[in-house]
RNA sequence: GGGGAUAUCGUCUAGAGGUUAGGACGAGGGAUUUUCAGUCCUUAAACCGGGGUUCGAUUCCCCGUAUCCCUACCA
């Protein structure tokens, strides 16, 4: 039989990065075993402040970043549409009224305020948690309802829970873990259906995943320990099973679930900050999954395709790295066309206000050849001596910052760079004579200002880092950078002699 | 409290019944010297503890310990 797995996450906000590589091993088994990749939306929990449904297009957007593209979901349709739970209510109240009547399921007429009091009780007394299983016997639901309906005046709102088999054991068959055991009788009697008439997670799961045939649940290890249920749910239900696969959890450095304490989680946060696409999958896909005995850590993403598969599976949890993710960011960035980092760029430079805002579609076309001309072919020239500096993207405007600003001495120029290099004997006859030789000039090439800078050293009769390092403060206004001549090469002849000259004048 | 899972350098991990326990990030040192970065070379750094099984365990088994996850009308 063919795969089937599925990524089933819930609108309660921006994906979070844990979930984002789980949406990964599922795209990447699908297609490693050619089979599909379906996206289902999990909006049962209807609580203001878990349901946001904005979120559901950082999920779209997340997938689409990632070229993991499902095969069927919401945007699709497809044979199994609706992929959106909260549209298949009756599909569920179906399935729940069944298992009532089969003697699987119960009604239950407990109030908060009765299950609040019992897990108090439970607590203080130190006995191991759970509903009691009050309704379970008809009688006494019966005698509640009717005494809460007396009480209230009102049908009392109810809801439907699995009555769990009281003894036995039930076997999970993981794929990386191998079997595990779990006494029935310490599982708890789980809500299906909720008295708003959703269901609860483990109804619409079973139900969904059997609808769309799904073969392999793949999905965090925090549902390892709630697994029997869902399990328990699909034998109710008269239903095999799927196979299921529980990669570990992505941690922070404390061990504990990765969570905003520890920095940035939503993988939002990932993308606006420049990271591209294949680093992130490819350092996602390496917290938890390993290639084996291949010593690298550089995949791009039809050689996860090929590699990936459910053997390589780790069973810890990994700690996020932050500083290896910014490491294969820029070994990407440095992989990468300079002409896509460069159009990449732009962005974080309009947003900066580095740039201008790129001219109107319908601006007039000499607008548009100036703004090429003046901006875009200015930008080209000076990203791509960046590049090799750059670990995210956003990093761009701090890197080429000096490029486009207008510095005209003091202003704009790092103090201890000038305290540093701009005290010297020498700066103003090295500055005069660059002034002169570089305004001389016919052709501006690295080559050029080249010779003009060691012909300076020369004349001044001081060394070479003398020379060099004052010039690139005088013309840059800070220390690092690229190098020197490439640097005043970028930056053009005029704005280079309009820069020193407003040092010669005040220094 | 109960249940489940997990345990190799600081971190991500490879590994096999006998290895100099390998690679990567990060850290230290060096080279390139025109700064920073990059690149290259290099150093330090690990098998949780105790019992077994075995000629031999870091590897297999058991116990302990530690950590995490679950224990909702959340997913």
């Amino acid at each position: 039989m063919s795969v089937r797995v599925r990524y089933a996450p819930s609108p309660t906000g921006s994906p979070h990065v844990g979930n984002v590589r789980t949406a990964i091993y599922n795209w990447l088994f699908a297609k490693k075993e050619g089979g599909h990749f379906l996206v289902r939306l999990e909006d049962t929990d209807r609580s203001p402040e878990r349901y946001v449904p904005e979120g559901i297009f950082d999920i779209e957007n997340s997938l689409r970043f990632l070229g993991a593209i499902p095969d069927a979901w919401w945007i699709t349709g497809g044979p199994d549409a609706p992929y959106v739970q909260s549209q298949r209510l009756p599909t569920y109240q179906e399935a729940a009224e069944r298992l009532i009547s089969e003697g699987k399921a119960y009604r239950c007429y407990c109030s908060k305020e009765r299950l609040d009091t019992m897990r108090a009780e439970q607590q203080a007394r130190g006995v191991p948690s759970g509903y009691d299983r009050h309704c379970r016997n008809t009688e006494r639901a019966e005698a509640l309802r009717q005494k809460r309906l007396a009480e209230e005046g009102k049908e009392p709102t109810s809801v439907v829970r699995l009555a769990m088999p009281l003894d036995g054991v039930t076997i999970l068959h993981d794929v990386v873990r191998g079997d595990i055991s779990y006494e029935n009788k310490l599982q708890d009697d789980q809500v299906l259906l909720k008295s708003d008439g959703f269901p609860t997670y483990f109804l619409a799961a079973a139900v969904d995943d059997h609808a769309s045939g799904i073969t392999h649940i793949i999905r965090g290890d925090d549902w390892l320990s709630s697994a029997p249920k869902l399990v328990q749910v699909f034998v109710a239900l008269g239903w095999e099973p799927p196979k299921f696969v529980h990669p570990p959890l992505i941690v922070g450095p404390d061990g504990k679930k990765l969570s905003k304490r520890h920095g940035a989680t939503q993988f939002s946060w990932f993308m606006e900050q420049g990271y591209l696409p294949e680093a992130l999958f490819n350092f996602l896909v390496l917290l938890g999954w390993s290639a084996g005995s291949e010593n690298r850590e550089l995949f791009s993403v039809p050689e996860l395709v090929e590699r990936f598969n459910l053997e390589g599976m780790t069973q810890h949890p990994a700690v996020f790295d932050y500083d290896k993710l910014k490491w294969m960011n820029g070994q990407y960035i440095r992989k990468s066309e300079p002409g896509r980092i460069i159009g990449m760029c732009l962005p974080y430079l309009r947003k900066a206000g580095l740039i201008p805002e790129a001219p109107a579609p319908d601006a007039k076309d000499e607008v548009k050849e100036t703004y090429r001309k003046e901006v875009l072919d200015y930008a080209r020239r000076v990203i791509p001596l960046e590049i090799e500096r750059m670990k995210v993207l956003s990093e761009v405007t701090e890197l080429v910052g000096f490029f486009f600003k207008d510095l005209s001495f003091p202003e704009g120029y790092d103090p201890k760079a000038v305290t540093k290099w701009m005290g010297m004997a020498h700066i103003k006859p090295l500055l005069t004579f660059e002034i002169e030789q570089f305004g001389a000039l016919t052709e501006w090439t690295p080559e050029t200002i080249e010779q003009v800078v060691r012909a300076a050293a020369e004349k001044l009769d001081v060394k070479f880092a003398e020379v060099i390092h004052p010039t690139r403060v005088a013309a840059t206004g800070q220390t690092v950078g690229p190098g020197l001549f490439e640097t005043l090469w970028a930056l053009g002849k005029e704005r280079t002699l309009k820069r020193l000259t407003s040092v010669l004048e005040k220094v």
